[in-house]
DNA sequence: GTCTATAAGTCGATAGAC
DNA sequence: GTCTATCGACTTATAGAC
């Protein structure tokens, strides 16, 4: 039981590096197998299906986002210092999942609803999307709250947030260039560039 | 003549609304062939294979992007106004070929180098990637000199480069949901967003 | 220039031996 | 839990009739 689980674990960071360098689609059974030393038959022993495997990625990942700003925003802070450390837990969460936070951009749209055939199959595609729009609803809040407080200047809110979540979303990508920066200056030296610009002075 | 080519720019049209939307390998020419009202077969009186496809959308546009910042650098602007000009000019790109730009991201590394059975095919992928390094080489040059000339303030210039590309990126995305507003409000907004935080006061 | 038919290969997934 | 063998569906691309 605790081996089988940690083969899991295995196959799906395996899984997210090859679906990330290749995509989803492009990604075979056979290249999963290959990556983990085993021919493709056995890879069912500890999955259900490769869809499975882009679901387990995915969906954990997207709730750690959500729980990550319900957090924050639940929090004292005023709403400039929760923008700020949400901008952080952002850097901390591409960080410390790195591979699967590349895939959050682009193939979640393979991502499958629940099937005709197998009721048992989560409506993974709606659920990812209700916790992404939740996520972008309340940053977008806490944002109008820093302009309404008086932090931020007036500005097109939203070019400024599509601005923002950009930049986090590719920093997967120059991360994993850079793996040698200190976490602490990469977030603070993000902060100030994305909205060190917005603020009243 | 005329009409073949017509024919051939359509199914360049369709494709790269396709590979955008589902990615170039879960594309398939049924997929194109269906958008185009006819049989998969009969795709190749117009185009050579798939791959003709992406090469025939990805490497023009690249030229495109090559082509405009060479002749930003060799005017005789000022730096900084350099810098906007190479902003306002992505931002026209993205406007002017939205559903190709989409596919620069991401698909690019379905481009494939030279075959060994055919000879007559390009080096695409090697192509596309030194334009790209091309590309990114200048903008750091002209950013560079922007804080030389004491017209930007002393930042971190790989993560303000890498922040300020990553807007750009992604800005495909957001104009396809917002298509009307007016183009010169979205370049000025973004060039203030982008650099005005990082200029001198 | 479009079609039908099909070649030749790869895909995800299963059955059953060990 | 891993293997070999294999199924049936789907893939890109070609041949040849019209």
């Amino acid at each position: 039981m605790q081996k089988n689980k940690s083969r899991r674990v295995e196959i799906l960071e395996k899984s997210a590096i090859l679906f990330h360098k290749k995509g989803y689609s492009a990604t075979s059974m056979r290249d999963i197998a290959k990556a983990m030393n085993m021919e493709s038959a056995s890879l069912y022993n500890h999955i259900k299906s490769k869809q499975e495997i882009l679901q387990a990625i995915l969906l954990p990942l997207a709730h750690r986002y959500t729980k990550g700003i319900e957090e924050i925003v639940n929090s004292p802070l005023t709403s400039i210092q929760q923008l700020e450390r949400i901008i952080a837990d952002q850097v901390r969460i591409t960080i410390e999942n790195t591979d699967s936070v590349s895939l959050i951009p682009n193939e979640w749209v393979h991502l499958k609803n629940k099937s005709e055939k197998d009721k048992s199959e989560k409506d993974a595609l709606k659920e990812f999307l209700q916790l992404r729009n939740f996520y972008e609803k309340e940053f977008k809040t806490v944002f109008k709250k820093c302009i309404k407080d008086g932090y931020l200047r007036k500005v097109n809110v939203d070019i400024a947030i599509f601005s923002i979540l950009s930049t986090l979303r590719w920093l997967y990508s120059w991360y994993s260039k850079n793996r040698n920066i200190n976490s602490l200056v990469l977030e603070t030296e993000l902060i100030n560039n994305l909205i060190g610009g917005l603020k009243k002075t």
